[in-house]
DNA sequence: CGATTCCCGAGTATTCCAGTCAAGATTACG
DNA sequence: CGTAATCTTGACTGGAATACTCGGGAATCG
């Protein structure tokens, strides 16, 4: 849920990075661009920082910037970062006990993977090319 | 969260189901069973028979029964109807707006799609069999 | 020094979820 | 018919998570 705004401004960060080359990029300047209050982007920027998702440096012309190239991270390094790992699969605590025999849960660990997996495959950089696609391109279709 | 529950219950379901043939099944017994609250039970497989996922019938000797065969009853229906069509991919709504074209949200539809896609190739007859199989070999293992 | 920017912890308001309670509806069977 | 068994419904609750907000503190640059 958070994962989202994280994921689109990351997307901003990485534009702004290409266009203005070695600069840190201030995160208000993202905030204002994608409509999101500051604040809450900053408790998100914290958590992509302790991910070493993204670096940082304060002070006057401080800023964020993409720890690794934008093809290098994927969308899921950011999930991870924010709301920890995916786990719809938990086996091992209170409800999967003897009577069961984790045969049940078998799908969730399916299901876990498949959705690492595109989550995994789809780096910052291809969401920026696809935005810059649909901004060439048709008007907005709203799915 | 609930679909868990509800996986499970309609795995021990089917079992019973399968060795007396023609009789319904009461939920009591599946609680029982499982090792979970009845009346949570209740509720949950309320809204599985608002689903068509089973049928039912009250009364003295009521009770439920799957509403088609273990091997057409995907896991899919039970997430759909129990915790409506998961929707990870919401665009048109207050967060997608003018500024991101929906380029990023498409990460987010093709991880929905992936999910759908595991839990519609998965039907409780798989389960069980899967179940039957752990049941006869191996002890336990916590994954 | 002082402006700018990140950094952090606490606070809040709302929403969601697991589980409970109590009473009503329906059927079976004697 | 009457009674017991069973499903059906709806409201309710306590706790957790979520999406923010606020206010101040710390680093860095000029």
């Amino acid at each position: 849920m958070k994962s989202r705004y994280a994921v689109r401004a990351l997307t901003e960060l990485a534009r702004l990075e290409r266009s203005q080359a070695g600069r840190l990029v201030r995160l208000s300047e993202v905030a204002e661009r994608r409509g999101v209050p500051l604040q809450f982007l900053e408790q998100v920027f914290a958590a992509l920082r302790r991910g070493g998702v993204v670096r940082s440096r304060r002070g006057a012309s401080g800023g964020y910037t993409l720890a690794r190239p934008a093809d290098e991270t994927t969308v899921l390094d950011v999930v991870v970062a924010l709301d920890g790992v995916p786990a719809p699969a938990e086996c091992g605590q209170g409800p999967c006990d003897q009577i069961d025999r984790c045969g049940a849960s078998s799908v969730w660990i399916e299901a876990q993977q498949a959705l690492e997996g595109v989550l995994a495959e789809t780096t910052i950089g291809d969401l920026l090319r696809r935005e810059d696609a649909l901004g060439d391109a048709a008007p907005m279709y709203h799915i």
